[in-house]
DNA sequence: CCGATTCGTCGAATCGGTTCGACCGAGGGA
DNA sequence: TCCCTCGGTCGAACCGATTCGACGAATCGG
């Protein structure tokens, strides 16, 4: 079932049966209808090692997730999920590769066994190196997060900086004073995490900048992690009345701790946060938040590195997005 | 960077190289030392296309998913994260493709480009089209699930008849008379999904057997479907002590339902269900459940399937799992 | 001391496609 | 009528690896 059979039950050579079906040439249409009968009939398909051996592209893209013993949170999985559609839309293959810890072999094929023929990289650390590594080896790549100096790549973001300042700017405007971030794990963090550090910074400007009291915390990416921080939390600063969060899978438990100490939100505590909308629409109640896009965040990354594969010169493209918040039912005034 | 120019380099012979790298046959060690330093100072790797080609095998499996669209459940995930790191552990790639729907060109091309050495299907229906064609394509492939007649392919599967059978007589142990079962999508059942109906099979059965009144109804798999579909299931059936349920992503809707009709768990009302373990515990209060090993399922699918992979003629295995149900906080005796 | 092994290496064939140069015949312009 | 162009097709080279057969040199047993 290779093309030299179906030249020869269609009784002409093998390049007229390659250029009947890429079209490269012209060929006449008996010709062409004769070999499309006999490909049809032995459900005959080109070997992709073959055609990407010869034409030197794979038409696969890879996509590096974190190692599979981090959980993906919500927003992690809508991008995966966005990244293989849009490719599926564009005839692309997706290669998943886990990268960190254990399986860095499997990073270290897929970036240099000339198995893809781009990647998108995920969970992008200010200090990164798969970032430098994909960078030396010159295949297209694109970041669903960026360096702290991401000049010389391609990346879309979501701008956690912004966005958390619009948080604390929107409780402030409820009046609330004394207000705490919940961020990502400390371990993220510590690891320079971008999304950890940038919420912090958008965090502590806003604050400064409208006179409010505020303490950050760390809290691991689960709803058990988010009840105990918050109950440390609240043990500690009574005196908070609101709450900011990036950490979308710990906020079912910081709605229980809150419940928990008797406070009614958004009566007498507000939160809000950054998250899937899928998400904040399923938490109880509701959480007022900035939805994430990350259905498009994903369908732009596959976007931009089919323009780095068509052009590898091309100048580099970024986008950053800040959606802007979706009040639901978690924000109130401060209470008197 | 080919081979070519890494035995010029080495100034040895184009299969000396290959020799040096495989092992397949004897090389000197001065050789193998220049070979390998050479190598290692230009950073060649072998081309994957090429290797396919002359080997005839990818060193990559496909993982069939369900499309983008619908959002993968907690259980779901689990699968797809243990196959990624089952596989990486063997060396082996993974290519994702999402099926049904439109993406069914991202389905043929897996199955029929030689892309892969074998399959990995999820979300498999009582009647598979994808199982039939991978069927008669020869592929070798391991389901995640099975067809309504499994006998010839390889699969693993939890025993969802039998968990769910578990969970009706252990509400029954405890006194309850009156049980729902809150079941998957209506769309799901109706398209023939497995685990649906053989979960409605095995409660109807243990609700015979134990002489109990049982309602079974579908639901969506989010938490605002299950707090809908609880609510009308209270009011209809105010009767009710108890419910089962393989709906995990329902499972707070159920709980807020209950706590908005005034019923305390486990005081007043006993839930059970079938989840990750993962799942059960972030959820307040911990859901009693038969904590699905999906960990140990990815891994034993890849296993199968490396094994169908090196003698394709062996004979199909096959794995169903029944885990125990851990006792967690969701259930006690039924109200008096 | 000679024939048979064994070791280490090389050259060539091969996998299944794509693509380039060439060829033949028909049609069109001068 | 002659030449050129162009449509349609073929054969051969090529992509980058693996692998088989062969061959020279060293080793070994008799």
């Amino acid at each position: 079932m290779n093309i030299g059979e179906i030249a020869k039950r269609a009784g002409v050579s093998r390049s007229t049966v390659s250029y009947a079906l890429t079209g490269r040439r012209p060929v006449s249409p008996e010709t062409k209808q004769r070999i499309l009968a006999v490909i049809d009939e032995l459900g005959y398909r080109p070997n992709a090692a073959a055609r990407a051996l010869k034409e030197g592209r794979t038409r696969t893209i890879g996509l590096v997730i974190p190692p599979a013993s981090t959980r993906l949170t919500d927003m992690q999985l809508g991008f995966v999920a966005s990244v293989v559609d849009a490719a599926a839309r564009a005839d692309l293959d997706v290669l998943l590769s886990p990268s960190g810890g254990e399986h860095d072999r499997s990073f270290e094929r897929v970036v240099t066994g000339q198995r893809v023929d781009g990647v998108i990289v995920m969970e992008i650390r200010l200090e990164d190196d798969r970032v430098a590594r994909l960078m030396a080896s010159g295949l297209p790549f694109v970041g669903i997060g960026r360096t702290r100096d991401p000049a010389g790549m391609s990346w879309v973001d979501i701008d956690y900086e912004t966005l958390i300042a619009r948080c604390v700017h929107h409780l402030a405007d409820l009046g609330h004073r004394d207000i705490a971030l919940v961020n990502r794990s400390a371990e993220l963090v510590a690891a320079g995490y971008g999304p950890g550090h940038r919420a912090r910074a958008g965090f502590d400007r806003a604050v400064a900048d409208r006179g409010l009291r505020g303490v950050a915390v760390c809290c691991a990416d689960d709803a058990q992690a988010g009840q105990a921080c918050t109950e440390h939390l609240l043990a500690e600063h009574p005196e908070l009345t609101a709450i900011a969060t990036v950490n979308e899978a710990a906020a079912a438990g910081v709605y229980h701790a809150l419940a928990r100490s008797g406070r009614e939100v958004p009566r007498d505590f507000s939160i809000v946060g950054v998250a899937a909308r899928h998400w904040a629409e399923n938490l109880h109640p509701p959480l007022t938040a900035a939805d994430v896009p990350a259905v498009e965040l994903g369908a732009q990354a596959v976007d931009l590195l089919l323009g780095r594969i068509a052009d590898p010169s091309a100048a580099h493209r970024h986008l950053l997005v800040a959606p802007p918040i979706s009040l639901r039912a978690t924000t109130g005034p401060a209470p008197a």
